[in-house]
DNA sequence: CTCACTTTGTCCATCGACTGGACGAAGTGG
DNA sequence: CCACTTCGTCCAGTCGATGGACAAAGTGAG
């Protein structure tokens, strides 16, 4: 096993200056004094590192605030445009791709067609994404986050498998790292989808979580003590080839019966093409829902159920109380998501299942992408800013 | 959330200090030299040190290694009966404690039938049991590890919910500290034998494992990113309550189905006695496996798929490699194990499945005592056990 | 308006802890 | 016997947190 490294003195001081970033993003505007209140250090050190912020513009005075019967305080802010990130989301058919500040907030956005692209050319794709969307940048980008389909290492930053872009142990981190010089985090895109939900939470940030996104496949990102856990091989979260009918259709994956096969976009549409006779998209089902037609709220239950049990395994397993639901199927709304609760309130723990918040995520679109440069953007407000 | 605290000197120190104890407990007997060699510090900063710990009599020394060319090194070592720590199991039949060392040897054993005793009067067996193992022992104690069927807050040391004892928001931890005036930990019985598992693996110790118990009840411990994992309401690994079969039998949780109805010892117990018409307990199940009598295989084979389908959600949704299963029931022996990973590696996803080890842990009788005493020998090691 | 009192932010001396170079002790090999 | 290593320690240097002191800038009572 590794051990962990030696302890300096620098890092104490990466220690608190990110503490003291910390504070200034989660509790600004604040006067170093509060800083120092807040953090348990003395108001030498907050100056002393608050000194070093302004002078690399990350943080910024913004003029006095009230008097509490003494000197005026000096309120700090981080600047929030100061630095900039870049999320992408490669998605199946689109390859889409924000800068960000440091809010999460996006500034600007490209969005690019795949057309069938895979391999080098895939990579090629990227980089014309990432040129269009840097041109003109002025604010020092602090890095790239891309969230992908597929199995990926975020350690490495290694594409293991992704189907459908046709790359098998891709260092496509290191690629982009070379190429823009600057680092590069890799995660799958549920991962990058539970990251965002953590990291932008704001008040609302609990240290456990995690988000399941059902498309085309169904994924799930773990946020475990406040950090992505990723398992042993980075397949954490991959519930969708989970079996859970032996009698099931087959799966992209070969085998019988996965949880895609049944909650999974396709199955959802697969099913309804035959109810309906004819073609039926999930916007079709979801139109079906709202009319109240049987066969439609079937489905719905149905798909719903399937990962209402999943869930409840999930429950069992991990005890987290906050579940986010994303993606295109939890458009389905209400009968679908009345029965994943349903299920997996009543298949897991009494205790703990009644604790459980399961709940559909608000931003629908941007999920991957904010989720992505969120890697970044915690780091910088956590690591050592770039001198 | 809370904000993580500031970092002092102090804080440097006992990191490094930390360091060095764990390098000398993993690699020695090592040389002042190597230490820094392996950890990074100087041999100034190791022999600084280390001339703490030989004060202290954690480390000794042992005298001359071969010289390599060069001055004989003086090798160090820690010296494990330098501080004792206290693991005990509260079983639902018996109490039992043990006086342990540094290296997880058990020095000194007492057994306490509980015989119906609950609520204060088990708190009271606590204190007795206590007082037998520590009368007599001369080393400093480190602190008292305890571990317990039922729910457990270790942070706190609650035990918020434990049926047989009739315990509920007891907080033990506290309680036994304020008598004591020594560290106390608490874990359920699974967790704890998931930190021994862990925390006494020696060379073969990785970050991520799971460890099941099971026996009357199935559960698990977690060992995330080298830490306990005990999720938002300290119930993570309680799978032995997760809804396997809608038409099950009722389970003491009041639901169907539950893992535990169908995995569980009683579960095969009364299978087994249907089967022979007459009583017959596990060993009874064992001897007939091994004799080859077809209804036993068959018991042995569906309570073992029942573990591995349980488990298969597990890989899953965390992709841990090292699984170890413990409790009376891992008796059942090759038809029940072979159960459990063709059914776990045939339900998850293939590239996950294919790296799992599932393996049965050695130390059947006091997993859980020394599971116990890990969390404070890992604490003197270093090791965060609990995050 | 004045004066006592707070609060803020900075300066300075101090101290704890890691670093790197030097040195004697103790060993090896030609 | 001597050149060369390696080990463990000593010492001066430096980084960074600490606590006290102080000027600047505010409040409020009389």
């Amino acid at each position: 096993m590794a051990l962990p490294t030696k302890a300096t003195h620098q890092q104490t001081r990466v220690h608190n200056e990110r503490l003291v970033v910390r504070t200034v993003y989660d509790l600004g505007p604040i006067s170093r004094a509060d800083v120092a209140r807040q953090t348990g250090l003395t108001r030498t050190t907050v100056s002393d590192v608050v000194t070093g912020l302004l002078v690399d513009g990350v943080v910024k005075e913004i003029g006095r605030g009230p008097s509490s019967g003494g000197k005026a305080p000096i309120l700090l802010e981080v600047d929030q445009d100061s630095r900039l990130v870049v999320g992408l989301d490669l998605g199946e058919e689109h390859f889409a791709g924000s800068v960000v500040n440091l809010r999460g907030e996006i500034r600007r956005t490209v969005e690019l067609p795949v057309a069938g692209r895979d391999g080098d050319d895939a990579v090629e794709l990227v980089f014309a994404l990432l040129d269009r969307l840097l041109a003109g940048t002025t604010a020092p980008l602090l890095g790239i986050g891309i969230g992908t389909p597929g199995l990926v290492d975020s350690r490495t930053g290694t594409i293991r498998r992704a189907v459908n872009l046709d790359w098998r142990d891709l260092p496509l981190g290191t690629i982009v790292a070379d190429r823009y010089g600057v680092p590069v985090n890799v995660a799958n895109d549920s991962q990058a989808a539970a990251l965002a939900e953590y990291t932008y939470a704001g008040e609302g940030r609990v240290p456990n979580l995690i988000a399941i996104r059902v498309g085309r496949g169904v994924g799930a990102g773990l946020i475990l003590r406040g950090a992505l856990f990723q398992g042993d091989g980075s397949g954490a979260g991959e519930i969708g080839h989970t079996v859970v009918d032996d009698q099931g259709a087959v799966c992209r994956c070969g085998r019988r019966g996965c949880l895609e096969t049944v909650a999974g976009m396709r199955a959802i549409e697969a099913r309804a093409a035959a109810a309906t006779g004819g073609d039926a998209d999930l916007g079709a089902v979801r139109a079906a829902t709202v009319e109240g037609e049987p066969w439609a709220l079937a489905i719905a239950d149905d798909a719903g159920a399937a990962l209402g049990r999943a869930i409840a395994a999930l429950i069992g397993a991990l005890d987290i109380q906050r579940i986010v639901l994303l993606g295109p199927v939890t458009a389905l709304g209400e009968p679908w998501l009345a029965a994943v609760r349903r299920e997996a309130r009543s298949r897991a723990l009494a205790p703990l299942a009644d604790e459980v918040d399961i709940s559909v995520g608000r931003q629908p679109s941007n999920v991957v992408i904010r989720g992505a440069s969120a890697l970044l953007v915690a780091r910088e407000l956590g690591l050592s800013l770039v001198r």
